[in-house]
DNA sequence: ATAAGAATTGAACATTGTTTAATTTACTAT
DNA sequence: ATAGTAAATTAAACAATGTTCAATTCTTAT
C-alpha cells in the first residue's frame, strides 16, 4: 500500500518533463513553421510518442496552445517586473514602450499567442488572465505619475495608458501580421523608432526638458541583428 | 458555331451571381459563428451545391477568403474616399481616424479580414494590394499638411503617420481579439475616445487654437448603439 | 512471480480541404 | 424535335486533421 515516495516523485517528474517537451516542440514547429504545421500528430512525432498519448498529457490542443501562452506571458511578465526598478516614471516609460515592441520584434510567435491569435483566446477569457491586467495597471500607474510630474499632459490615466499601449501594439501587430505593404521590411526598426519618438516627443508639455534618455535613446532593436547580411 | 450572345452572357451573370452567393454566405457565417465554422462543405450547404461544386469558382479555399478581403477593402476605401474632400487637413486627420474605428467597431470581421487574420496573408502578399498601399500615402499626406500648416509638430511624416495608424489598429484590434481583460466592455467607446482625443490634443502645439471640430466632437461609436440594453 | 495501476499504443471516428471520373444540364446545329 | 457538344454539377474517393477508447505494454508494490 505505502508507495515508494521516490518512484512516484521520479514519475511526475518525468511526466512535467514530457509535458515540457511537448510544449517546446509545439513552440518549435510553430516558430519554424508556423501555426498551420503545428499539429498533435506532428508533435507526437517528434516526441516519439503516439498521438493519443498527448492527451493523457493535455485535454486538447487548444490545451496545448493555451499552455504556451502561459509560458510567453511569463516571459513578457519578467521582462516588465525588471522594469518596475527605474525610478524615474519618464523613464521608465520609455523603456517599457522599447522593452515591449523589442519582445514583440524577437519573439513573434510568442507576442502573436499573447496578442494576435485567436486560437487560444476561449480559455484566456475562462482563466481571466491576471498577467496583462496587471501590467496595464502597472502601465497606468507609470503614467500617473509621469502626469503629476509634469512629464505628461494631465488627462485621464486610463485613456493615456491605453493610448500607448495601442500604439505599441498596434505598430508591432501591424509588422508581425504582414499589413504594411507601403513600407519595405528594411525600414521597420527605424519607423518603429521614428513613431514612437514622435509620439512620446509629441505629448511632453513644450516647457518641459526633454530628458536625457530620449536624446541618447539607441534603436528599438539595436542589439542582435542576426541574418540579413 | 457562332453562339448565342444572350445565353453566354447570362450564363456568365449567372457564375458571377452564384459567385457572390458563395461569398455571401462565407461572409454570413463568419459574422455569426466565426472562422471555424466557415467550411467548404458549410457553405455548398447553404448555397444548395456540392462541395466540389465551389472549385469551379474559386481555386481553393484561400481564395474565397481572399475575395472576402477584396470586398473588406473596397468598403474601407470607399469610406477613406468620402473623407477626402475634407479640406482642413487637421479635421480630415481627425475624421479618418474617427471613421477608422469606426468601421472596424462595427465591422468586426471585415477589420480582422483586413488586419488581423493570418490566413489570407499569402495571396494578399502576391497581389502587393494597392488598397492599403494608397490608403498610407493619403495619410501620410494629411499628416504632411498638417505640419505645414502647424497643427502638428515637424517631423519625418512616414513615422508620424505610422504612428497614427498604428495607434488605431492597435486599440481596435486589442478589442477585436478580446485582450483587454483589465477593462470592461461596456467602456470600450468610451475608452477609444478618449485615447484618441488624449493623443490628438497631446500632439497638437500648445499655441496652436485647438480647432473647434476637436471640441465638439461626438463619440466615435456615437450612432447607432444597438442591443445592449 | 504476480497482481494492480499507470502509461502507451493502435485502430477507429468524424470532419476537414481537395481531386476526379462520371453524370447531368444547357445550348447549338442539323 | 433530335443528336451532339460543351459546361456545370455530382458522387465518391483521398489524405490529413483532432479525438476517443479498448487493448496492450510497462512499472512497481507485494
Amino acid at each position: 500500500m505505502a508507495k515508494n515516495l521516490k518512484s512516484i516523485q521520479r514519475r511526475e517528474r518525468e511526466r512535467e518533463e514530457l509535458r515540457e517537451q511537448i510544449l517546446d516542440v509545439a513552440m518549435s514547429i510553430f516558430t519554424k513553421e508556423g501555426y498551420e504545421a503545428v499539429t498533435i500528430r506532428r508533435i507526437a512525432d517528434e516526441v516519439e510518442y503516439t498521438p493519443g498519448a498527448l492527451y493523457s498529457y493535455f485535454g486538447d490542443k487548444e490545451d496545448i496552445v493555451f499552455a504556451l501562452v502561459v509560458r510567453a506571458s511569463k516571459k513578457l511578465n519578467a521582462l516588465f517586473q525588471s522594469l518596475e526598478a527605474l525610478p524615474h516614471p519618464l523613464e521608465r516609460l520609455w523603456a517599457t514602450g522599447r522593452a515591449y515592441m523589442r519582445f514583440a520584434m524577437e519573439n513573434p510567435v510568442e507576442y502573436d499567442l499573447l496578442f494576435i491569435m485567436s486560437a487560444p483566446i476561449q480559455k484566456m477569457a475562462e482563466c481571466d488572465f491576471d498577467e496583462t491586467r496587471t501590467a496595464f495597471h502597472i502601465l497606468r500607474k507609470t503614467v500617473q505619475e509621469c502626469m503629476e510630474q509634469g512629464f505628461l499632459p494631465r488627462a485621464d490615466a486610463d485613456a493615456a495608458a491605453f493610448a500607448m499601449w495601442s500604439f505599441v501594439h498596434g505598430s508591432v501587430s501591424l509588422m508581425i501580421r504582414k499589413r504594411l505593404a507601403a513600407i519595405p521590411e528594411e525600414k521597420y526598426d527605424d519607423l518603429l523608432q521614428g513613431a514612437f519618438n514622435f509620439l512620446m516627443n509629441a505629448m511632453m508639455p513644450r516647457h518641459q526638458e526633454t530628458p536625457a534618455i530620449m536624446l541618447s535613446a539607441p534603436k528599438v532593436l539595436a542589439k542582435k541583428k542576426i541574418g540579413k547580411k
